[in-house]
DNA sequence: AACGAGGACAACCGCACAGAT
DNA sequence: CATCTGTGCGGTTGTCCTCGT
């Protein structure tokens, strides 16, 4: 369907914000909060596309922003994130606070991507890769990452999929477009993912709901204690597939459930 | 000091999804 | 149910900065 344009291109800046411009945009949203990005440039005086003052304000005008200095815990637990869920930067960002996915994935690109590559790691299978691709990467430090991945494996696969079946051959349904699994081949058959993320790996306890989304929860369920649910924090609605019905109306899009890979199994 | 290469970061673009109509 | 609109996400690009020569 064809669909209009987010904004009249022919009278909106592009490029870089003005300090001018960031001050109209704060002051509009202290005055009356987020919403409606669309009608917001013009409220607030800016000619600028609505999308572009959602980004500048969402990555760097917003007051709870921490920037830079990420530290070797936050790079593994990025790393941990981005193996179970690929690129969903926005899941990742959810798991540390004041950060956002622009700047996670800015930072995966430029930092971490080199320091899996130093380890001999491929950055999007977060499987050794080969010898010949890690002598291009000459390792020069030890690998803590790849020695504490460990743990039980896990699968990702479709909400559709339902909990009961079997685990299908493929994981990924295109919502991922680069998580690690788009190239074909057996995938992970050795990936070794501490999923024990709540317990083990430091994350924030429960918020409001509203924050809650992406925080990774065990299934509530006994009977299916080997299953992880990351339903709802990873976007189920209520009434959709799980039955964990601990939702919020609000929460991201992305629609998975995740458990552990069976004896053998290969994503 | 000047220049080029590579890195880091900010911003844009296109697409997909959800809710409204 | 189909269509439209607003919003959010991920990928990519452009620009500035830093470092080495």
């Amino acid at each position: 369907m064809g669909r209009s344009p987010c904004c009249e291109k022919a009278h909106t800046n592009k490029g870089a914000w003005t300090k001018e411009e960031d001050q109209r945009l704060i002051a509009h949203i202290k005055a009356h909060g987020e919403g409606c990005w669309r009608s917001l440039p013009k409220a607030a005086g800016l000619l600028r596309c609505g999308k572009s003052c959602r980004l500048r304000w969402m990555n760097y005008l917003r007051p709870d922003l921490k920037r830079g200095n990420f530290t070797d815990d936050d790079d593994e637990l990025i790393i941990k994130l981005h193996s179970l869920l690929g690129n969903k930067w926005s899941l990742i960002a959810g798991q540390l606070p004041g950060r956002t996915d622009n700047e996670i994935k800015n930072y995966w690109n430029t930092h971490i991507k080199r320091k899996l590559l130093s380890r001999g790691m491929d950055p999007q299978t977060h499987r050794p890769i080969s010898a010949a691709a890690a002598a291009a990467f000459p390792s020069s430090s030890p690998a803590p990452a790849a020695s504490r991945l460990a743990g039980a494996a896990f699968s990702v696969v479709p909400a559709s999929a339902g909990f009961a079946g079997p685990s299908p051959p493929s994981s990924d349904d295109g919502h991922s477009s680069s998580g690690g699994s788009s190239d074909g081949g057996p995938r992970c058959p050795d990936l070794n993912l501490d999923l024990d993320l709540d317990l083990s790996m430091g994350l924030p306890p429960p918020k409001t709901p509203a924050v809650v989304s992406s925080t990774l929860t065990s299934h509530p369920h006994p009977q299916q204690r080997q299953s992880i649910c990351l339903c709802y924090h990873l976007g189920v609605r209520n009434g959709e597939a799980c039955a964990c019905k601990t939702a919020s109306p609000a929460g991201p899009r992305a629609f998975r459930y995740i458990r552990p890979l069976e004896e053998g199994q290969y994503i």
